[in-house]
RNA sequence: GGCCCCAUGGUCAAGUGGACUAAGACACCGGCCUUUCACGCCGGUAACCCGGGUUCGAAUCCCGGUGGGGUCACCA
């Protein structure tokens, strides 16, 4: 059997949105499943809206994704170039072999006459359908139009009659009928660039594609490209078009919607982990009630014949979920990789960290993981452990420090881990249960207050493990500042 | 509007004619654990869009309706 082949072609116009992301994850499961090969192809045949940075933005947002691929711009690969607008001398050729086969017209019709058109059919109520009037031009028509300048676009020769069959993985058979689906669409521009409609069939077919697995906003544009297909002596590949993912108004997706794009996800602190385990639970489910997956585990089950029919919405709160499973469960050297740049980027944390700073931020990220959902969340919630100048929670000053004699009971805890002479989570632990016993109070009078002037904060991990990893000399000088702050309270 | 696709709790989703008194997860609500907050554990609320068929039997098959989505560019 022939190596199966699959590509992600996404056009260079914006960032990488999250539906972009799950096509993408999909085909590469399904090359990565098959022993296939994952081909990336930029689509950039829209010089108007073509976005310079954004090639190099999708590709560094899949690679963050870990979804490599195996040809493609920059790698190269057999079938190259892989880029369209490097590819146009191709498409100009089989246009051309089209055009003299019959399969293909000339257009001398402007864009202006033809958006005319199209309003005037929609006033009538009709179906906007291209006249066919450039069809049937004669030969002095035709060269009338080229003395007068025009560039003439190319239109293929639909037919007209009969059904088109669409042969889907996920949806089975598929029929249009020719009267009524589609017109003499636009293959090639008058500025000599290809459609989409045309480009798309002609580099599948020479890049060796098996199967074209896409979002189901292409599921009508098929019939159109198996035309292609056939009118070029090209066989067809399998289809596979999968459920869209939707904003949560069940619209399609846009930048409408906030948070749509991988970066922005990425920049939430949200790990690259969750997000493809995630986005491959939309529209794809294992068959049993696996949900954290590894990329390693999804390949293994993965299949076309479970991915579902319909559209999904996302749902962040589920996300935040998976994120805070992984930023839980995952190595902690894993975790303090992918969380050093947001300590950075809050001057938590030195640009190049010695070995014992990297031991402690070690040691505060695992004390804190378990609490938060994402990395943002995470350095926030730590951002205490970096600086003596943190500020006090407000309502934990006016329930903790305005309590009668907080002072003293403060000033007891610091004498006691004063005198602890091995740091330790026992050790210290005795030593305040001892200060408890003595002064006959609960222990919450003394962990309550003990917490907020060592992190600021009323919540967070366990006391002993915040003292233990702040360590004697911050215990003590942080409890030495409270007990002055609780001071100036009472005045 | 034409064409196409889809339809199980708020969301994801299992289910492929009898094991359905319909899994599981997120979210939500209780409880337990605990020095706080989380984690974890236990429990709860909540769904087969409607109407016709087919069948001994339908969430599952067929038809119609309704609803949602997609698409109808010299965009991809």
């Amino acid at each position: 059997m022939d190596t199966i082949r699959v590509r992600f072609a996404p056009s260079p116009t914006g960032s990488l949105h999250i539906g972009g992301a799950r096509t993408a994850l999909f085909n590469w499961l399904y090359a990565r499943k098959n022993s296939g090969v994952f081909v990336l192809r930029l689509e950039d045949t829209d010089t108007e809206r073509f976005i310079e940075a954004a090639a190099e933005g999708i590709r560094s947002t899949l690679r963050w994704l870990s979804l490599d691929w195996d040809e493609g711009p920059d790698k190269g690969g057999p079938f190259g170039p892989y880029v369209q607008s490097e590819r146009k001398a191709l498409y100009t050729a089989e246009a051309q072999r089209l055009l003299e086969a019959g399969g293909a017209y000339c257009c001398y019709c402007t864009p202006e006459e033809l958006a005319q058109q199209r309003e005037e059919a929609r006033k009538k109520g009709e179906v906007p359908r291209y006249s066919g009037r450039c069809r049937h031009l004669t030969e002095d028509e035709r060269q009338a139009k080229e003395a007068q300048g025009i560039r003439p676009a190319l239109r293929i020769a639909a037919p007209s009659e009969g059904t088109t069959v669409v042969e889907d993985l996920v949806r089975g058979e598929v029929s249009f009928d020719n009267r009524v689906s589609f017109d003499d669409y636009i293959i090639m521009k008058s500025n000599g660039m290809p459609t989409y409609n045309f480009a798309c069939v002609v580099d599948d077919h020479t890049m060796g594609i098996t199967h074209v697995i896409r979002a189901e906003e292409h599921l009508s544009n098929t019939p159109k490209q198996s035309i292609v297909y056939r009118a070029l002596g090209y066989p067809l590949p399998q289809f596979a078009h999968v459920p869209m993912i939707l904003a949560p108004d069940r619209s399609k997706l846009s930048k409408r919607h906030g948070a749509t794009a991988v970066e922005e996800f990425r920049e939430e602190g949200y790990l690259p982990e969750a997000i493809v385990n995630y986005l491959a639970l939309l529209g794809w489910s294992p068959g049993d009630e696996r949900e954290v997956m590894g990329l390693k585990e999804i390949v293994s089950m993965f299949s076309l014949d479970s991915v579902s029919k319909h559209a999904a919405i996302y749902d962040v709160k589920k996300l935040t979920w998976i994120n805070a499973q992984y930023l839980s469960n995952l190595p902690i050297e894993r975790v303090v990789e992918v969380a050093l740049p947001f300590y950075q980027a809050r001057n938590l944390v030195s640009d190049h960290p010695s070995t014992p700073e990297m031991g402690y931020v070690t040691r505060v990220i695992d004390a804190v993981r378990t609490r938060i959902h994402t990395l943002v969340e995470l350095a926030d919630a730590s951002a205490s452990f970096f600086t003596e100048d943190y500020p006090y929670d407000e309502k934990g000053v006016r329930k903790h420090f305005t309590k009668d004699g907080v002072a003293e009971i403060l000033a007891r805890g610091r004498a006691a881990l004063a005198r602890v002479e091995s740091f330790t989570l026992e050790e210290t632990e005795k030593a305040y249960r001892e200060v408890i016993e003595e002064m006959g109070i609960s222990g919450g009078a003394l962990i309550h207050p003990t917490r907020l002037a060592l992190s600021g904060r009323t919540v967070g991990p366990g006391l002993f493990d915040i003292i233990v990893t702040l360590g004697q000399g911050k215990c003590l000088a942080r409890l030495d500042r409270a007990i002055e702050f609780v001071k100036t309270c009472k005045a």
